[in-house]
DNA sequence: TATCGACGCCAC
DNA sequence: AAACGTGGCGTCGATA
């Protein structure tokens, strides 16, 4: 008995490589409300200890900057700038409250395989409507309709997409006659490269972080789980000084030296007495 | 009593 | 008509 709660995690649990979490999916405890950031709270580190939380910032729509060559999207990560906001400005001219909104939701819909009435549901406006507004963001961003063509091309023809490090994921369905079937593969297969190469990412990060740690003479600081973008700690108070850079430099080169990526990858670290309030 | 699929909701 | 990606799980009703 260790008295505290123990996942299992599935190594091919998703198509996209992606870890998948069981008995209990500690992968989908909830943060977004108030009684959601209270559940966080019941996950406390021993005494003396910590939590630490390092999440990957935005790391989807960077691959997907880096990918598909948007150098407006480059260049605002690259001087960490708003990206939401950039894509607000080079779609509508300015940056409000809700331009700035309808852009994060545009730039998530791209990452998902965007069709008009997704994108139509999501902002509550016509399909037409949509579409004007898609046509807009390839306009400004041709790297990103060259690469959705390039993807389902490449998944029609050979049959799957790969990730930069080269790892497949098979589309049987992107040749089915029925069209909504073929159109949901061919969705997937426009994501599966951006979610499969930050899930090869944070893995490349995970076996590196051990000896990481170790070489660091820091062998208290325990990696307790994998959120998709986030690694969980546990570690002595006073190690947390020390372990940060650690932490930071594992994560943020983690691609290197197989793929150099043209956007760097930021990591946000929090810490507190739990894992709520380690974000 | 067990199993399966649809549905809704949680996360990234 | 149309729900945009990846998952797990609790509930409910149909079925064996």
């Amino acid at each position: 008995m260790t008295g505290r709660v123990h996942t299992s995690y599935s190594l091919t649990g998703a198509q996209t490589g992606r870890l998948s979490s069981t008995d209990p999916n500690l992968q989908n405890i909830p943060i977004r409300t108030e009684t959601g950031r209270q559940i966080r709270d019941a996950f406390v580190a021993e005494p003396g200890h910590v939590i630490l939380a390092a999440d990957y910032s935005q790391i989807e729509l960077r691959l997907a900057a880096h990918m598909a060559d948007v150098p407006a999207l480059k260049e605002a990560f690259a001087a960490g700038e708003d990206v939401h906001a950039r894509t607000a400005m080079e779609l509508f001219g300015e940056v409000n409250r809700d331009t700035r909104g309808r852009a994060k939701t545009i730039n998530f819909a791209i990452l998902y395989g965007i069709s008009r009435w997704g994108l139509a549901g999501r902002l509550e406006i016509s399909a037409d409507e949509a579409q004007a507004m898609i046509s807009r963001y390839f306009e400004r961003f041709p790297g990103i309709s060259a690469y959705i063509n390039e993807t389902t091309e490449h998944a029609r023809s050979k049959g799957f997409t790969e990730t930069l490090f080269g790892r497949k994921t098979w589309f049987p369905q992107i040749t089915n006659s029925i069209q909504h079937i073929r159109q949901g593969a061919e969705r997937a297969a426009i994501n599966a490269p951006i979610q499969g190469t930050s899930a090869d990412i944070i893995k490349r990060a995970m076996v590196r972080m051990g000896p990481a740690l170790a070489e660091a003479g820091l062998p208290n600081v325990k990696m307790l789980l994998q959120v998709h973008d986030e690694l969980v700690f546990e570690l002595p108070e006073g190690d947390v000084e020390a372990a940060k850079p650690v932490i930071e430099r594992v994560m943020a080169h983690a691609a290197e030296p197989i793929v150099h990526l043209s956007v760097p990858l930021g990591i946000e670290i929090g810490t507190g007495p739990s894992w709520g309030a380690a974000h």
